[in-house]
RNA sequence: GGAGAGGUGGCCGAGCGGUCGAAGGCAGCCGCCUGCUAAGCGGUUGUGGGGGUAAAACCCCACCCAGGGUUCGAAUCCCUGCCUCUCCGCCA
């Protein structure tokens, strides 16, 4: 969420970042809205102010009347006229509350405001490219898809989770589910010597943190939901592990704080029908380890570089070529002031995937999760900066190992970081 | 699932429906005092919104889990929800 108090002294700088980012929400009206709101927030104040000093002078006059013998009721005027302030002000609560219901119901569609390094254009193919790391390996033989391989080496059985599941779900078997399992603990071991705490989160969630994250309420339809009673499946460690701080007030040397957690991610994928409909890239449901930062707004910047160097520094251990792509302000995310994507290249596909989402989000959601702190030498609190990234995506990390590892034989080679964890050098 | 108890400021803990934003204690901060000791004395210490100011001071409103209700007036009464604790049952 955007701090209102902004967009009414730079409505022109928000009306350019939504047209940028290809948005189209009536600024105007949302300022003639809050301008009414505060209008009414006075007058009802106002009465408010009468009402407790009437309603006061009735308490005293009433004590009065208890000490001395006469038992006339003297307040009833006051009574009467507090009672005409009182409806007064019973109506323009309500209408308020419709004011705030309009006013929210904008606010929370407004995206963040890229910040200013980020390229504009009008989709991915503004993305900048800002770097690579190794070069994509050279094959002396045709290489395959990762599902055509982890069938062959029945490490991935597609069919049989679909008979359980349906599409878009994955069923990991012996050196398949083993390779899943020495990811997640490569990459927690990995996140944990850098700094990050170790979170297990719930992976259900209430619709607060959702909306604390940016999830709700516009994307709704992104979200697997349970039905009685209501919960939602985290689409990424991010929602539950962002919202730990939520509503609290951080003391300035507590920041600034860094977590790293794993989680099944549950994503819905409407709107993607055709897209990836094969292999582990699309799933309804993948593995992730997440990396998430609450820091001091002077050092957000610095610490997306950072995040993003731990994220990519992943992929070298594993040996992948990589390029980091910034994002351009027609592809960022609804939440994000400015975000890298690192992807991963896969021989089967020959092209660069994304693996890895870092943003910063600068103070966007811990408007909306109010995460505040406060400075020691400052009066008052400010808002926190909150990032992610992934570090990194499992499924997809599993088929860039299987692409990238294999052999003429079809066999897959386990990078050198991994064989602690898998206990063996080669699957085959 | 059944039966109870409870949710108050950084923490502990009071609070007959009427100066209660909230006693008291602890912790913290600022002074004072004291030649010693985690001693004593005084003051001070929440969040949000609005007004005000050069900036303060200051003024108003709201906040005692959340949302409704009763009332001239609610931390205090009623309802609903959420959460915590105890006992019983069930259970990975």
């Amino acid at each position: 969420m955007l701090d209102i108090k902004f967009i009414r002294e730079n409505p022109d700088f928000v009306k350019e970042a939504l047209r940028l980012r290809n948005y189209t929400i009536d600024i105007d009206l949302l300022l003639a809205l809050e301008d009414e709101r505060k209008r009414l927030q006075q007058q009802a104040d106002e009465l408010r102010s009468q009402r407790n000093i009437i309603s006061e002078e009735i308490g005293m006059m009433r004590k009065l009347q208890l000490k001395s013998d006469h038992n006339i009721d003297t307040t009833k005027d006051k009574t009467a006229e507090v009672k005409v302030v009182s409806d007064t002000i019973k109506s323009l609560e309500e209408t308020i509350s419709a004011a705030e219901d309009k006013i929210a119901s904008i606010a929370m569609i407004i995206p963040n405001i890229p910040h200013a390094t980020v390229p504009i254009g009008k989709d991915e193919t503004a993305n900048v490219e800002i770097r690579r790391w190794s070069e994509p390996r050279q094959f002396n033989f045709t290489p395959l898809n990762h599902w055509d391989i982890a069938k062959t080496l029945d490490i991935i059985d597609f069919d049989r989770a679909a008979k359980i599941a349906g599409a878009r779900f994955a069923l990991m078997k012996g050196h398949g589910a083993r390779l899943e399992r020495a990811l997640m603990n490569f990459m927690l071991d990995h996140n944990g010597a850098r700094g990050y705490k170790e979170i297990f989160p719930p992976i259900l969630v209430n619709r607060q943190s959702m909306t604390g994250t940016g999830q709700l309420p516009k994307f709704a339809e992104e979200l697997f939901r349970t039905a009685d009673p209501e919960f939602y499946l985290v689409p990424t460690a991010e929602v539950p592990v962002t919202n730990i701080h939520a509503g609290e007030i951080l003391k300035e040397e507590e920041l600034p704080i860094y977590y790293t957690a794993y989680t099944p991610c549950f994503r819905r994928e409407a709107g993607s029908y055709g897209k990836d409909t094969r292999g582990l890239i699309r799933q309804h449901q993948f593995n992730k380890i997440e990396l998430v930062k609450f820091v001091k707004p002077e050092h957000s910047y610095d610490e997306l570089e950072g995040l993003t160097a731990d994220a990519a520094d992943i992929l070298e251990q594993l040996g992948l070529p990589y390029r980091v792509m910034l994002l351009s302000t027609g592809d960022i995310g609804f939440s994000a002031a400015k975000t890298y994507d690192i992807e991963v290249w896969l021989p089967g596909q020959t092209r660069y995937r994304e693996i890895s989402s870092c943003s910063n989000f600068e103070d966007f959601q811990a408007r909306r999760a109010k995460i505040r702190f406060k400075r020691a030498d400052k009066k008052g609190t400010e808002f926190v900066h909150t990032l992610n990234g992934s570090g990194l995506a499992i499924g997809r990390t599993v088929a860039a190992i299987i692409e990238n590892y294999q052999q003429k034989d079809g066999s897959v080679v386990i990078p050198d970081v991994l064989r602690t964890y898998m206990g063996i050098e080669v699957i085959k």
